[in-house]
DNA sequence: CAGACTTCATGCGTAAAACGCATGAACCTG
DNA sequence: CAGGTTCATGCGTTTTACGCATGAAGTCTG
């Protein structure tokens, strides 16, 4: 015989960590650790053991392991609804309590992901010495925001109108070109699109339509679009490229470096304008601050495109 | 100019862990870090390091520190219900998932902190010997259990009728005895109870009327009843009539160990019984369990006054 | 059917988080 | 004013979480 016992009234050993709820919802809701791992930014290793720690706590299986799958359990099946509103509602409450003001020196901003990285961030040398008491604090954003719930201060985001959230500026129309590296075009000179349609087209899986949108205004048969490898961000399909992979239709502010130090070309002398520009949204409540005031006027300024609107 | 930027999608900086959220809940509730510490069974270090990063990860105050006190904040009066609903829904959660059967080989027991602590687990070798292929699993409770919605399979609480959970056994009487320690009692001699009433008598925070009884039973005054030192548990309470701080009243199984090995004395020649008896109660998905089934035949033989109910 | 590839689990070691100890500053009380 | 309290923090230790690499089991393809 063992027996164990546990006399402390609090912090009990069978509530669930944080690690583990959440790899348990992914691995849940993906039916695989490794696709669970992908989506949480770790190593499948560590949604292994993070689920076989949660069974250890629960002492309960959630899971079946059937060849080399991840199966739900009955008792898996009932606790991921009420695990995956757990998290959802700590975020959300979370963000509520975020928005009491935080600090009135720090600039939330949410932006597409590549934008940031590729666009925003690089600039934002720029701004410190615009507004050099301003910290800045950048997380990424695939939708728009709910400024209703949302604490960030303003979103950047490609939009039409109506704009969610009340108030936008438009910063700039997305102008996308095509570029490859100077060893898959003959003199690193650009091709007619008749030309480029024989090469491989790097897919953006996000963007399906763009190398449809970008034949069909040359009036050229789109049949072919397809052909080339698919990556899930623009940063991705840039690396492919510079690799020698294929073209890549990309938005022209994410290449201007490469372009500038050689390690792409433009590989048609025309350009795409899709119908969605770069958008600034932001709620009615950060035009009291004066972080978003000094950011909003130095984006303004900085972009020849950018215009509020009326 | 600083600025941060975090352009991972999932796992999000904000998200509290789990230590945050409690130490958060526990500070609010006692408005103090050092009896969060105390509940949560860690130190106050520890407590003033959750609240600090907690409030730096949300980027928000959520208290004020006002005179060597914590006050909740705007926000932090916003978070609370929210974070402590959160973790009472985590934990039921847990508790309902746990439920699905875990292993068929493992008692779950609920039981009273002190009396567990004193009397069961102390007696959980004899279980071995009876059912020697069980494990116990010993967790305390103050309050009956709802077995609709808790796993676990048996409680062992003091409770009058009706018993909450459907079935129940009467284990024992509560018989409480006045027991000192020898050096208190001149010559280690009961006393009568009114020389008993001149001694401190310590109180035991959650029987308050303890005393009260004691004394209403002897035809005496009780006036005087509530001079001396307060303790939250019955374990404390022995501790402090070990080191001779007074007298104390307690369930005459907690002192069987300090009467046999002379470190305490018995300060009276009577006994009160109190009117809610040890009962032992359980859901009737017990009895489908072999090893509830081994654990309540031997409980009931090995109690003298322990008897099923009709 | 063999080889290449996939998945999940795990030994081992490292990094990060959580924590305790001790101390100090600020405050309160007798 | 001394002795006590609270909360914050430097420093070091313990624990948790994780990554790397690998193996077992299974699937797919030529």
């Amino acid at each position: 015989m063992r027996f164990t016992h546990e006399v402390c009234m609090t912090r009990r050993a069978y509530t669930p960590t944080m690690p583990e709820l959440e790899a348990f919802v992914q691995a849940a809701q993906t039916a695989s650790a490794t696709r669970a791992a992908a989506a949480l930014g770790v190593t499948q290793s560590a949604i292994s053991r993070a689920l076989s720690s949660l069974e250890a706590r629960l002492g309960v299986a959630l899971f079946h392991r059937m060849r080399q799958r991840l199966v739900l359990s009955d008792a898996g099946r009932a606790f991921l609804p009420e695990a995956a509103r757990l998290l959802a509602d700590l975020d959300r409450a979370a963000l509520t309590v975020m928005s009491f003001g935080g600090h009135r020196d720090v600039l939330r901003i949410a932006a597409l992901p590549t934008f940031a990285a590729m666009w925003l961030i690089p600039r934002l040398g720029g701004f410190a010495g615009h507004a050099p008491g301003v910290t800045v604090d950048v997380t990424a954003t695939l939708a728009p925001l709910d400024f209703e719930t949302d604490p960030r201060d303003l979103a950047i985001l490609r939009a039409k109108p109506p704009y969610r959230g009340g108030e936008a500026d438009i910063l700039a129309d997305e102008r996308l070109v095509v570029v490859a590296a100077p060893a898959l075009l003959s003199g690193g000179r650009a091709l007619e699109d008749a030309a480029l349609a024989r090469l491989p087209l790097l897919q953006q899986a996000t963007r399906p339509n763009l190398w449809l949108d970008w034949f069909l205004t040359a009036g050229l048969d789109p049949i072919t679009i397809l052909r080339g490898a698919r990556f899930e961000q623009f940063g991705m399909v840039l690396a492919a490229a510079r690799a020698g992979l294929g073209l890549a239709l990309v938005p022209e502010p994410f290449v201007a470096e490469d372009l500038a130090a050689g390690r792409l070309c433009l590989a048609s002398s025309r350009a795409m304008i899709s119908d969605t520009p770069y958008v600034l949204t932001y709620p009615a409540r950060s035009r009291d601050l004066p972080a978003f005031r000094a950011f909003r006027d130095w984006i303004l300024a900085d972009l020849p495109g950018a215009r509020p609107l009326p």
